[in-house]
DNA sequence: CCTATTGTAACAATAGTGGTTACAATGGGT
DNA sequence: ACCCATTGTAACCACTATTGTTACAATAGG
């Protein structure tokens, strides 16, 4: 199965804030944000949520407004991956989980497998990591000042 | 959400292939192998449906027995993990699918993903296939001969 | 031809996802 | 001090995937 837009939609929700700018554009609100995304603001209020919760973003209640609390630099995309909880922490695969002890396949195919499979979600998680929310902004404008508009 | 079991289940299933020998140990039935894994053997004889769509495995009907059709040296972990179809082809990140166009943001951020998330699929799927299923098998052996038993 | 086995359909239980409505709590602006 | 737009959150729905299960026709070895 499909790891769950949630990441996506965090990574775009971020990119619009890091594009934002407040004097102009006026207040970012989930319902504005949801509109971007083309979905419900109470989805992106989840996300933001999550985002709030892993230290990414303050969002201050009423019109208060969302900001990010870092540059977007220091935000990672693996950051945004943990945040969303896409996948509980370290567990991309799901193994099997009552093999049977009494065959010697059994008693020892997950102790086999275990440091493959962490290996391989550790090379996917270093990728998310080498690209940051800013890259993902001056890409978005760059395509932008070639946009067919 | 996981990439399903139905993965770590076909490697198993496969680890008893490549260490049956079909002289001492009998017919490998759908059965069997389910006592191994723990599961139900429709649920294994699903897998060895897909293994057998992808080649992998030469399945004879009634009591003809279940074959690996190549080395264990020459079946990689990516062939199990393609074949077990746990996630359809080149798209482990599901992007949501309709980003409002008339926003910057909205009408680029797939694109800007896109490399990107290839990127780290790849690299999970690159350690995939670095991994052998007679590696698997020999680890299961190693870990059998200094066994607590 | 018998019989164990495979192939497959059908169904249930469970869980995650994404969308929606509803509404209490919040706090900035006037 | 009070509006009122906005956030936070619970509750619910429709949909899908997963895993396990029963049932049974088709297969082919002995």
């Amino acid at each position: 199965m499909q790891i769950s837009s949630r990441f996506s939609v965090a990574v775009h929700v971020l990119a619009l804030l890091a594009l934002h700018r407040p004097a102009q554009d006026g207040l970012l609100t989930s319902e504005r944000m949801a509109g971007s995304v083309n979905t419900n603001p109470v989805v992106i209020r989840r996300i933001l949520g999550q985002l709030k919760k892993a230290g990414l973003v303050e969002v201050r209640p009423a019109s208060g407004g969302t900001f990010l609390t870092r540059e977007p630099a220091a935000i990672s995309l693996l950051d945004v991956y943990h945040a969303t909880e896409v996948v509980e922490a370290g567990r991309l695969f799901s193994v099997h989980e009552q093999p049977n002890p009494a065959c010697p396949v059994g008693r020892n195919i997950q102790a086999a497998l275990n440091d493959t499979l962490r290996q391989a979600q550790a090379a996917l998680e270093r990728q998310l990591a080498a690209v940051s929310l800013q890259q993902v902004a001056l890409d978005i404008a760059a395509k932008e000042a070639v946009g067919v508009d």
